[in-house]
DNA sequence: TGACATACCTATGTAAACTAGGTATACTTA
DNA sequence: TAAGTATACCTAGTTTACATAGGTATGTCA
């Protein structure tokens, strides 16, 4: 468990977006807005130290790619690590969720088998 | 919006449970880690100066009240504009589990009508 | 009587995330 | 073609919620 209480780390939601496909640092930014309805708009001077932490940390691999444009990204890849971490994030924040619903009340809630169900909206 | 993101605040918490009834100190401590199931446990240090700011804010008055043990304990009400925080408060954390889960995929849930439903347990 | 639970408090530390800058390339439009 | 905007990366310094670690004092139970 986290020790600050019900700080549920943004490396969870980028972790996240990586488990899906590689991605470079611009594109988890434009990603995380777009699907939090921007909600969630990183700041890159947040975003940056986040992932070079992540990569010292083992669960990212980032790699240089040049872009259609010719223009050089540097993208990263979850690593075996990183789908751990992130598989314990979700625990986390599974168990927050339904402790902070338990003490405020009147919220149900049930688990879908699939990503983006109809009751998201899409 | 709250400034740190996600960071939903142990106020909230607090808040909820004296929209219920006064309470003292030691008592929400307890309260709290009852109906979190231990998720939420906080120490002395940590609560205390939480209610000061709540009290120094106008969202909650103190005063101080025998216990049937003769002891003195010192109760919180929740004010007018404790209540309108904690609504605040509330519709932030919907917005932001909302947009969580959204991100990290996979739940569905909805809002039942009565405090403590039948899925959390009880 | 000595340990433990209750009940309150403050000073200091820590770390996640923000603010506020910086650099440089590609695209768009006036 | 110049200027403005979007893209794309970066770091230093600051804020602040919460934790750590201490303190005091009363009530209870073995």
């Amino acid at each position: 468990m986290d020790k600050k209480l019900m700080n549920i780390s943004i490396s969870m939601l980028l972790l996240r977006l990586l488990e899906e496909q590689d991605r470079y640092g611009y594109e988890l930014i434009k990603e995380l807005e777009a699907r939090s309805e921007n909600v969630f708009s990183l700041k890159e001077g947040t975003l940056y130290p986040i992932l070079h932490t992540l990569e010292l940390e083992g669960a990212v691999e980032g790699y240089e790619k040049a872009a259609e444009t010719g223009r050089t990204r540097k993208y990263y890849h979850i690593t075996k690590k990183g789908l751990k971490l992130l598989a314990e994030k979700k625990k986390e924040w599974d168990t927050y969720q339904k402790a902070v619903n338990h003490v405020i009340g009147g919220m149900e809630y049930e688990y879908s088998t699939e990503y983006g169900t109809a009751a998201w909206g899409f």
